[in-house]
DNA sequence: CCAACAATCACACGTTCATGGGATTTATCT
DNA sequence: AGATAAATCCCATGAACGTGTGATTGTTGG
């Protein structure tokens, strides 16, 4: 039984989509809302498995609704819907990690089916926008990074490290001693949450810290 | 009527599709082959709209293929055909530009429905390579892979490094003795052209090994 | 069959790194 | 003025790493 929230602010689909779910066997609707103001108590009392999120919503927006929900550290699968396959947001969705991205044009046999997809780990897409998806891949878009509050002298240090440079080389090049790297070092690993030099820079190539 | 154009070397297969193809209204088969070492001229030829390639093929494999038919500068639609969603092969055959990607498990109504959608310029994938593509994105890979000719176990040992692993956890992990994996580090670093672990991890993650 | 390579293991030496203690100076914020 | 944080430096110890020089076994391709 696959738990299904919904959030559409139009309120003929909405409904229709209610009715589609309730009525299909091993679907549950555990609710339908407007707007995605509350999303993170509803996501806490609901406990669905999959989210239908609308993207154009008044008030607060779907993609809005998506970081929202990723921001609480809920797990939940979330299928983005919209009317166009606008560049702009598949690449927003994406980035805020939705699971899948669908067109409200998909007819409702194949919305049951990609709904199970979801939940079995699949990213179901509408082809057109697979398409914009491949696109991003193959020119190479991107963002998304965090922020460890280093001092700009921890990042002058980290970056050497980065290309390649040994406490010794970076004390020269910075200027300093090598106990001066030393307690650089020490402090950048805290920050990280690491504890060898390969795992800073891995830590920082990962999250694209510079 | 779109004309399709097969390349797959199990002769069950080919035929199954052939026969799909060419029996279905809107569709016209142009030619099915068990290789793709001559694409270039039969590209030429016989002109197909679109070419359904398996990925895994004896001589020159569906990738090969698919980077000589871009070479050729040719704008026909290629759609690659696989038995697993094996992550590697997904990566370079978008980099390769690939308009889609499915299983070989998909229906045949479902293949049909694929094969049209590519024509209008969808890029219909199996849901489960969808999330594979989708993390590229999220994560952001792009071009400039360089090969290494990294043996199976010196990836492997890498790989560990890479997620932080002291030398001692490598072999207890791989469950080989400690010099065995000194002798791999050793290996990977003459091919990497590095000296020290970090820059390895570092060369690793900016040249996209995995 | 032989060459080449991959994978395994061993030992030894010197270097680099990680971490634990400190300390001083300067700038900023309250 | 006192607290806080950043940047600098010092010392000492043990663990981890890098490199050299081997050797054995199994697989693969000519």
């Amino acid at each position: 039984m696959i738990k299904v929230l919904i959030y559409e602010d139009n309120q003929q689909l909405r409904e229709g989509l209610g009715i589609l779910i309730s009525g299909s066997i091993g679907f549950q609707l555990t609710g339908a809302f407007g707007n995605c103001a509350e999303v993170e108590q509803q996501l806490d009392e609901l406990k669905p498995d999959v989210v239908l999120m609308d993207i154009d919503m008044p008030m607060v927006n779907g993609i809005e609704g998506l970081r929202k929900i990723r921001a609480a550290d809920s797990d939940v699968r979330v299928l983005m819907l919209t009317v166009f396959d606008d560049n702009e947001n598949v690449f927003e969705a994406v980035k805020a990690g939705a699971n899948g991205y669908l067109l409200k044009k998909t007819p409702p046999a194949r919305l049951l089916e990609y709904i199970a997809d979801v939940m079995e780990g699949g990213a179901p897409m509408t082809s057109s926008i697979a398409t914009q998806v491949l696109n991003m891949v193959k020119s190479g878009n991107n963002a998304g990074t965090q922020d460890f509050d280093l001092s700009a002298r921890e990042m002058d240090v980290l970056k050497l490290l980065v290309n390649g440079y040994s406490y010794k080389m970076v004390a020269a090049e910075l200027f300093i001693s090598i106990d001066t790297v030393r307690s650089h070092i020490k402090n950048v690993y805290e920050k990280l949450q690491v504890n060898s030099k390969s795992e800073a820079v891995a830590k920082a190539l990962k999250t694209r810290l510079f």
